[in-house]
DNA sequence: ACAAAAATTAGAATTATTCCAATTATGGCT
DNA sequence: AGCCATAATTGGAATAATTCTAATTTTTGT
C-alpha cells in the first residue's frame, strides 16, 4: 500500500496548513482509507493498520483519525450510538445504512438539494453542514 | 404535572398494541417530555423525573425512554457522540444543533422535500426513515 | 548532531449505556 | 378483595468506545 503522490501532497498541504507534522502513522492511516473507499470504524482501522504497521497503537489510529478530520482529509460518520466511522470521500453525500447487512452506502446529493435542504431553514439560521443518514434495506438486501 | 387524557389513551393503546403493562413510571416520563418539548438528555430526564417521583432510578429511566421509543411515541435523536436526546415531537422533522448554545431546534420538513429526498436513491434502496442533522449557528445567536 | 516541539505509545480513566439478580407492581381470574 | 403469573423497577456491577496521562520517541529547524 503506498500513498499516491497527489495525495501525499494533499495530506503534506494539509498538516503544514494546520502546523502539524506529517508521520508514517499519519500517511499509512490516510492511505489505507483511501485504499478500500468504506466506511470502517476505529478499530477496523487498527487492525487494517497493524498489517503493514503492527507497532502502531490504538491511540495513535485514534490521533490520525482526528486529526485527518480536523484538516478535513476525512469525515466522520455515525449513525444511532455506533462506534464512529471514517468515510475519505469528500464530494457531497449522505449515508445509507442498511439495516439487513450494515453496509454504509453512500448516496449523492446535488447541490440543488442540498440547496433546498439550506431554504427551509427560518430566517437567522446558517448552518455550516448538514448530514443525511437513511437507513432501510438496500438493493442487494432486497 | 398530568398526563392529559388524550395522551393517556395514546399511551395505554401503545402499551397494550406491544404487550406492555402501564405503569406510574412510564405515564410520568411520557409526561414530562410532554410538557416542556425539548430535547433532553436520559440523564436530564432522570433530574427532571426526581422532582415528581423522586425513587425512581435511572435505569428505570432508559428502560421507560426506551419503550416510549419503541412504541413510537417518542423519537432518539443523536449528535456526533453526545448522549442521545428524545424527542416527543412526532411531526415529520429535522434538527437544527447550534454550536454556539447547544440548542436543539426542530425544522419542520415537507412531504414533498421528504419525497426528493427518497428520489434519489438509487433503485433497489428502500428507506424506512431518514434522519437530518443540521448543525451551525441559530438566530439567537448570530 | 542538538535542542525544542510535537507525536506516539501503553495503559489508566471516563462515561453513556446495558446487564443482572433481587424485589415489587400489575392485570387477569376466581 | 385475594392470588398468581408475569412484567417492571431497582441499585449496582459490567461493558465498550473514546479520551487522558505521563513517559518515550520522532521530527524539524538550527
Ligand atoms: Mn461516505
Ligand atoms: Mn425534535
Ligand atoms: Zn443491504
Ligand atoms: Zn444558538
Amino acid at each position: 500500500m503506498r500513498l499516491e503522490p497527489q495525495y501525499k501532497k494533499l495530506l503534506n498541504n494539509a498538516l503544514e496548513g494546520s502546523g502539524q507534522r506529517a508521520t508514517k502513522q499519519r500517511e499509512h492511516i490516510f492511505a489505507l482509507l483511501l485504499e478500500k473507499r468504506d466506511h470502517p470504524t476505529a478499530d477496523e482501522v487498527y487492525a487494517r493498520a497493524r498489517a503493514d504497521m503492527p507497532t502502531i497503537s490504538l491511540a495513535t489510529v485514534y490521533n490520525c483519525l482526528e486529526t485527518l478530520v480536523e484538516t478535513k482529509l476525512i469525515r466522520q460518520v455515525n449513525f444511532e450510538r455506533e462506534p464512529t466511522r471514517y468515510c475519505p470521500n469528500l464530494t457531497q453525500h449522505a449515508h445509507f445504512y442498511c439495516r439487513e447487512s450494515g453496509e454504509i452506502v453512500d448516496i449523492e446529493l446535488s447541490d440543488q438539494l442540498v440547496d433546498e435542504l439550506m431554504k427551509v431553514l427560518p430566517k437567522g439560521f446558517s448552518a455550516q453542514h448538514i448530514d443525511i443518514a437513511y437507513d432501510g434495506k438496500c438493493n442487494c438486501c432486497s
